[in-house]
DNA sequence: TCTAATATTTAGCCATGCCTAATCTTTATG
DNA sequence: CATAAAGATTAGGCATGGCTAAATATTAGA
């Protein structure tokens, strides 16, 4: 189906090398070693591997670098992943702090097919249910800049929830205890501040918002490259 | 999630015994072998390693049997596929002569609750596209006997196709391209005679099922045993 | 700049699963 | 029942991808 011939364990590294990447930090073999949990002697051998393939580029106690083909096939694990994420949240009634695991396992299924169905079976979305975004068939990423902060939302006005700047499960399982899900319509009745940071007020039902919340929802749209859900 | 250990490549031996268990065959090093396109003295090993692990009986020169616990985690797999395979052609749109391999991936998938959610989705179907049943969350199998053959239809009556009685990729071409889908409702026009086999003509538009199809049709379901789709 | 701390690589090993060739067992046949 | 053919197992390797310990580079601090 896919061309792909990577194994499901080195496509584990193209995707650490790509994460780092993506954040601007240098790919190291203590960072990649650290991020897959794996000792740094055993990275050191799959880079070689990885060069070999031209997967990477890789120059000893230099780091690593995707090349292009790396890129792409990095990207595409991207794709799948945040996929198979989206439609479990949006399909099959997951937490969207339940699916990230199981995710990591379909993408390693290997079918252009598949994926492009499921795409289609989806609507084409341009955003996982974190709010990250999904690489189309093309491998390009959709602009996150026209989602904008709570904080940003005038009185009264209506928006709905696209996604959350933290990942952590804790965090995501705060929002569901909240009733908050991804495409929830709410309203903004009062913003106020409150202990130096802001509360919400919102429409939706009687709670407000903790602050914890709020805090991470008024994160600048830059400070996404922290959230990496790879 | 999901509180199996065993690695992907084990599972496939489970399955392939369970295939031939399923059909009343023995369980030889050589069949299996054969099933997985490995050398025989593979088997040999690999069994040893799952006799350890108290998922199949093995007695050298003797073949193999699964135990109970070896048993569950083959049925499960069989739950995986055949669910998975609904999936892509019930809300995918693929073929159902396309989904097989895809499906052998997916079955490895490591998530009681994916699969149960899925199963959810589906509507607990009791049949997979091929017709085959797909085991419940206890690992009981359907009774396929409710199904009845097109020749036992009497003439001017309408039903559905639930499933077809082979599933080679030939014949379900084949029945793609005369339109033939699982859930496709039809009426019985005409049954005869011909070249000393069936030929049934239906409502569904003016096609004369072809020879092969009705045979194929037509087969008791007790062959069903030779079908495996695992 | 020289050294100490940190990062990286090399060397040598282990486990999993597969393979071929050689050596049994079992089964089938005269 | 003896023996050949067929089937299964053991022995000895290979590739992948991990690990630890030891050696070597790089970087940071005095």
């Amino acid at each position: 189906m896919s061309s792909s011939t990577t194994s499901s364990n080195r496509q584990d590294y193209l995707k650490a090398i790509l994460s780092l990447e993506l954040r601007g930090l240098k790919a190291s073999t203590s960072a990649i070693s650290e991020k897959l949990s794996t000792q740094p002697a055993s990275v050191t051998g799959m880079l070689r591997v990885l060069s070999g393939n031209d997967l990477i580029e890789y120059i000893p106690y230099q780091g690593a670098k995707l090349t292009l083909e790396g890129r792409d096939e990095a990207i595409f694990l991207l794709r799948k992943h945040r996929l198979w994420e989206t439609f479990m949240v949006e399909k099959l009634g997951f937490g969207w702090d339940e699916v990230h695991d199981v995710a990591e396992q379909l993408e390693h299924v290997d079918s252009q097919k598949l994926i492009s169905k499921l795409d289609a079976f989806l609507g084409f979305p341009r955003f996982d249910p974190h709010g990250d975004p999904i690489p189309d068939s093309q491998g390009v990423l959709a602009d996150r800049s026209t989602l904008v902060g709570v904080n940003e939302i005038a009185l009264g006005k209506t928006a709905s929830i696209r996604g959350v700047l933290s990942s952590s499960d804790s965090f995501l399982k705060h929002l569901d205890d909240l009733g908050i899900k991804l495409g929830l319509q709410f309203t903004v009745v009062k913003v106020f501040e409150y202990d130096g940071s802001y509360q919400v007020k919102v429409g939706m039902s009687e709670e407000v918002w903790s602050k914890k919340l709020v805090e991470q929802l008024l994160a600048e749209v830059k400070s996404q490259v922290d959230n990496d859900n790879i």
